[in-house]
DNA sequence: AGGTTGTTTGTTAGCGCTAACAATTAAGGA
DNA sequence: TCCTTAATTGTTAGCGCTAACAAACAACCT
């Protein structure tokens, strides 16, 4: 019997012999099928001769339980959707990782969208898809405001957890303490003496982004600083680049709180170029804390997220959410900065 | 009835609503359920009368068929396994997109399974994991030499594509040309007039690594230059950096052709903290184009891979394998040089 | 003894869909 | 006209599983 399974090598996929069911198990072991269910869902009501008897059963057939059947009769697919854009970067990758991490473990599949563009349009799609597929849960990976509307309007049927959001209306948020980010970064600046801090931003429709220049411009209001040197950049190194070649000319600020590192880099290169040094003349400091950071030139001080984390504490919720009954709430990771070469006190 | 779709915004997530089925279709329309699912499955005898009707039912109920069931009896989930390492990196991140991309157009999902780390037991566990959500293919994204010989010995019963091979056995490859890619960036060194260029290179035992440094390798041989500057690194910037600061001092190379681009640019910070100057002393290329590459310093001459045709020609050859029978093969990407600043003529 | 529990097992129905076949109607040819 | 063929629709069964109920049995009390 064992040996059929190995000997079955020779044929090719659309092998037609006919994977075992729980009847094959139960034939085997005995009993009703409806008893090899309860061995294998882990009902309580079975006697321990039975169940290992069944449990050998269903090793030596090599039996797994088929998930359409299990859905179409429990209407439960246990897969989460993960709906993503970015996800080429560092970010968004990592948090993706953390979802699937957490969510294997707890038995569940991990389903992805990707959106190519950020609009109502292919987030319905993208959502139209995971309700197709009927996905028990939908992780929204896609920082940015207009997301959640987008969303709403949909009237999904499963809970949804929203990372980079607090968690507004019916959705749950899971989020990295941006502000926090923010203050510890122009804290940093301020405690080595720095009193004109700039502030590259990402696009100020990205939850996150708007986050971090809000903590930056609270940092300096509390310290009595001026927040009028901010420029909003896309995220990418190319952006920071033009941007880092502007603010070599004007010289307004001692320091530069960076929305990501990318963007660092290009500002880096910049100012390389334009003869500014870092830190000597400007600090310059990042957010993310890739793990090329450390590499820059100079290496980059920068605050760290723990994207993993974030990702785990989302699905910890989603699963919260599906099967003890929780209702929508928000989970918060905070940041930590990470001192490197990029800063030190004006001259 | 239209209405009724739009009024239950105030309902919860485990609304009592029975989403509707072909017998509702039918019913409405005035046919039997299978006449509905003819129509939604484009069989071709049916009336244009008869579909009309029905497709107008499935309108107004916003019917969508029931994965799970079609599944049941189909034996097809339409759902493709991608099973990848290093998700976070550039080059996998984006494979993984162009293959959601390919299969979302062609109405397949695509479920995930990430690797911590890459043993025979983690790409079992994954297997098994798609093997009991029943996928109906696997894309390994996992260009790790182990990885064939563990997927191997599964005797998966489904079609399974690796990346980054050029498939053998009963598998399919989908491949960026390596050795080309190698040769292409020696070929840019030796025009310049270099004669003694080195190799970082990755691990020798992922597919890629090892097919870089023979394409380097045979480039040199061609030219009958020598090829004793081979240093093996881990892939991160770390690495490159160490190996960077030994070359520094050893200054055996007018160049160094390095594996990919984190680890360039760990090597350019060694160089630049060494006081040897990029293009002038030694000559840089990286592997990848990564999106930052252009914003090193000094900007990265290095081998652009599109990744995201990589994973659309994977889920290509994947459908083929799928609905046309097609038997293993392979598919081959073919990489360009990206000419940046940090390449010139040795001095 | 006879009833009242509780524990363990079996039986039946049905989740929503498609495949296979049966039935009906329309069209064409002797 | 009737028979053959093709096009269109309907009927039935069953994919593999779990929920709900029913049955069998033991244990324990009055």
């Amino acid at each position: 019997m064992h040996c059929r399974l190995e000997h079955n090598s020779f044929m090719a996929y659309s092998s037609e012999r006919r994977l075992p069911r729980l009847e094959d198990v139960a034939e085997r072991a005995g009993v009703s099928h409806q008893t090899v269910s309860r061995v294998i869902n882990n009902h309580p009501n079975v006697s321990k001769a039975t169940r290992e008897r069944v449990e050998a059963a269903v090793a030596e057939l090599g039996y797994r339980r088929n998930t359409a059947a299990r859905s179409l009769v429990t209407r439960r697919s246990h897969t989460i959707g993960v709906l993503a854009s970015e996800l080429s970067q560092y970010g968004p990758a990592n948090t993706l990782l953390g979802v699937e991490q957490a969510a294997r473990n707890a038995g569940y599949f991990v389903s992805i969208a990707a959106l190519r563009e950020v609009s109502a349009d292919s987030i319905t799609d993208a959502a139209r898809h995971f309700m197709d597929q009927g996905v028990d849960g939908i992780v929204a990976l896609v920082p940015h405001a207009g997301t959640l509307q987008a969303l709403e309007v949909l009237n999904l049927d499963v809970p949804v957890v929203v990372v980079g959001s607090s968690g507004e209306g019916r959705f749950s948020g899971a989020m990295v303490d941006q502000k926090l980010g923010a203050r510890l970064a122009v804290a940093h600046l301020i405690e080595q003496g720095h009193k004109r801090i700039g502030h590259i931003s990402g696009p100020q429709d990205w939850i996150d982004a708007a986050e971090r220049a809000e903590g930056w411009r609270e940092a300096l209001a509390q310290a009595g600083l001026d927040d009028d040197l901010l420029v909003e950049g896309d995220w990418s190194a190319g952006s920071g680049y033009g941007i880092g070649q502007q603010l070599a000319v004007e010289r307004a600020a001692t320091a530069v709180f960076v929305g990501n590192d990318q963007m660092a880099l290009g500002v880096l290169r910049a100012f390389g170029e334009a003869g500014v040094r870092v830190p000597q003349d400007v600090s310059v400091v990042g957010f993310d804390d890739q793990p090329e950071a450390g590499y820059f030139m100079p290496p980059l001080t920068t605050v760290r997220q723990d994207f993993e984390e974030l990702g785990r504490r989302c699905m910890d919720m989603m699963l919260a959410l599906l099967e003890d009954g929780a209702v929508a709430g928000t989970t918060v990771v905070d940041p930590r900065i990470v001192v490197r070469a990029s800063t030190a006190p004006p001259a």
